[in-house]
DNA sequence: CGGAGTGTTAGTCG
DNA sequence: CCGACTAACACTCC
């Protein structure tokens, strides 16, 4: 599901509702989606209050008392859905056909806060996870990771340090590598190849330098415009304000196969490229 | 009904 | 180390 955007648009709806706020029960119905044993959890989870809330890559974090950071990855279908009970608020996820209550078939882990709220995981496909690491560790357990592409210190020369090390692999195949760069996924990776007029298989190493410029002017800007849209969603899905993530209306590329392309009219096509479904045009992007 | 495709990424193999 | 490919899973669409 979710890529940068999205995560980020979550997690700013999130934090309000979380923050200083005690985490007083847990309940999990798939073990398999705790990284650490579930006494593990009762003993550096439960009990702890929320003290930071924030994103890194497209995972979110949730700083705890207890010295102990608790990491959730949503990956495909991963949803987190805060329920008050005076002031009932959906956030962040894409929807489930037919399932719009909560707790549901695919709720497998429940957090009880105070005053009678929930935060509940649903995740159809269960590829998710939550993982509690020691605070104090977290940079270590990030090192492998990407600049975060938002950054202000995010530039060309990064992006093209980055890229170094990987001149055999498709720009796609690059930008989608989370330790090149932190956050696109397949949706973002295609806008911003196409707001860069490159081809999704061009090799890393045919890159110019010029090109490599204008490939993070678009990420940024894509990125950006995209979060300011609290993201893309196909179907229903509902931000915590109830809106939809608007971007899908704006999307030039991803999902338009055969429809003309915005800037030349030609029909955009969809081929596979690093095992993805990918969109482009062959006349604006070389 | 069968098979392909889905917003992610960890693991395997060459 | 790098990169291509696949599996993890449940559901929708054609």
């Amino acid at each position: 599901m979710p890529e940068l955007p999205e995560v980020e648009t979550i997690t700013r709806d999130l934090a309000p509702v979380l923050l200083r706020k005690k985490i007083l029960g847990l309940k999990v119905s798939k073990v398999r989606l705790l990284k650490n044993p579930q006494s593990f959890f009762q003993r550096h989870l439960v009990g702890s209050v929320i003290t930071s809330v924030s994103r890194r890559a497209k995972m979110i974090l949730l700083g705890l008392s207890s010295g102990y950071t608790l990491i959730i990855h949503l990956k495909m279908t991963g949803q987190l859905v805060w329920h008050g009970l005076s002031k009932p608020m959906r956030i962040g996820g894409h929807p489930i056909t037919g399932v719009d209550k909560v707790p549901n078939r695919y709720t497998y882990i429940t957090l009880s806060l105070p005053r009678g709220a929930k935060l509940y995981f649903n995740d159809t496909r269960t590829f998710g996870y939550w993982q509690l690491v020691k605070s104090a560790a977290l940079k270590s357990h990030f090192h492998r990771l990407g600049p975060e592409p938002l950054q202000e210190n995010f530039t060309a020369a990064v992006l093209a340090q980055q890229l170094k090390s990987h001149g055999r692999a498709s720009i796609k195949a690059a930008l989608l590598n989370q330790t090149v760069l932190a956050g696109l996924g397949n949706i973002y990776v295609d806008e911003s190849l196409f707001a860069a007029g490159l081809k999704p298989t061009r090799l890393v190493a045919e890159v110019k330098t010029t090109e490599v410029k204008k490939l993070v002017r678009a990420i940024k800007l894509i990125l950006l415009s995209a979060t300011v849209a609290r993201g893309t969603s196909f179907s229903n899905y509902r931000d915590g304000l109830g809106r939809s993530g608007t971007y899908w209306d704006k999307r030039l590329v991803y999902g338009r196969r055969g429809e003309p392309c915005r800037r030349c009219s030609r029909p955009i096509l969809k081929t596979v490229v690093a095992g993805r479904g990918t969109h482009f045009c062959a006349k604006c992007q070389k």
